[in-house]
DNA sequence: TGCAAAACGGAGGGCTCCTCCGTATAACAG
DNA sequence: CTGTTATACGGAGGAGCCCTCCGTTTTGCA
């Protein structure tokens, strides 16, 4: 449900609405929506500079909300996240597609990897979110996380019936995998090994013909 | 080194070492010591109870001795987490050695991988301690850090020297790899993927030729 | 223009981290 | 055994964070 904008679900109680059923609600306030806005561009500079850690009174200051403010359109960290990253989760997804769409099923797929992990080196909070998306928490992340799938999908399947890969890979198995070799970013070095694991990875999956 | 009981270097009683040089210390007292092992059996039940972020305090609590005298005995849950975990770590190390004795060399490894996630898994606040030990902080670690390069160094060197495995890979791969594939434990079905992977993984060492 | 519904903001309770320092006590010398 | 003194002890206290609650303000709509 996240800051309560979603469509769905109306239930409405009375007036035999039609199957579009909404309670007629007023309109959002606009002073709500700024404030939305605000605090998602804060929450994106305090994730980058502070890490995913990075304390949510410190995004409602720079925001120059109120921290009740922060919490009513963002009733989790989580949530937040979610509205913070949504857009690159998505563009990682899109960038699947395209990828198994203009290239050879391995080389794609592979490809694929090595991108991935550089969006994650170069967006700090990146990585917790695809975490989180991946978890696939309740109902939030919903929408993200087919995205995801859907992308993963088109480059395993491509690669599976050229028969490339081996045929039990499932598309958390890719994200699993990637954000894995995130998990130990921070230290020196760790961009190259990501890159080497992700080579012995990609090969890992077509070996077991 | 740690809260300051570095093994021997008896040392003894000299008199008249320079103003510096090495004070014969006072044997530690025996508060000290008891202390510190109760503190090191609370934090165990602790962070295996309530995972790696859980509260020092309560870790004082359980161990029942104040505050500061956690802090002066761990002065970082770090340092804490290097003495709670350490002969594991080792134990893991060791196992590297055993089964690099023991096995054919890529079968070793591959069951090597499989057994570290086995212990990862029970065991809640292993991956922290491991992904410190990776990290090498400073000093602290060092032991085990070095213990863990010579369990893994023993099964590559074999496994490349037999021509198994590609002969690019290094120690810090593996735990990485190891760390990474167990970063998503937690969700529903992360054992089995994390099994999974790790095959992949395995056949992706020994695929580029 | 007037009235609620909706949103605002921040005080406050509860928890944690970590430091500091007066007090207690174990090791050692005489 | 007794006195000295280095060490260790414990917990109060300052600071920060999380999250809730509620009186106040703003805004959409009639």
């Amino acid at each position: 449900m996240f800051a309560g904008y979603s469509e769905g679900s109306a239930q409405a109680m009375n007036k035999e609405m039609g199957p579009e059923g909404d309670k007629a609600r007023r309109k959002p306030r606009a002073d709500s929506l700024r404030n939305r806005e605000k605090l998602l561009s804060a929450a994106a500079e305090v994730f980058r500079e502070g890490g995913p850690e990075a304390s949510l009174e410190a995004v409602a200051r720079r925001a120059g909300v109120g921290i009740g403010t922060l919490y009513r359109h963002f009733p989790t960290r989580d949530a937040l996240f979610e509205g913070v990253y949504r857009r690159d989760v998505d563009a990682l997804a899109e960038m699947a597609e395209r990828l198994a769409a203009e290239l050879p099923p391995g080389e794609a797929l592979r490809r694929w990897l090595h991108c991935a992990i550089d969006v994650i080196a170069v967006k700090k909070g990146m990585l917790e979110a695809l975490a989180l998306a991946t978890e696939g928490k309740q109902e939030l992340f919903s929408y993200s996380k087919c995205r995801m799938n859907a992308g993963a999908e088109a480059l395993i399947g491509r690669a599976v019936a050229a028969g490339e890969i081996r045929a039990d890979v499932v598309p958390d198995d890719l994200w699993h995998a990637v954000i894995g070799f995130c998990a130990m970013r921070g230290q020196p070095g760790w961009r190259e090994r990501a890159g080497r694991l992700v080579d012995i990875f990609a090969d890992g999956l077509s070996a077991a013909l």
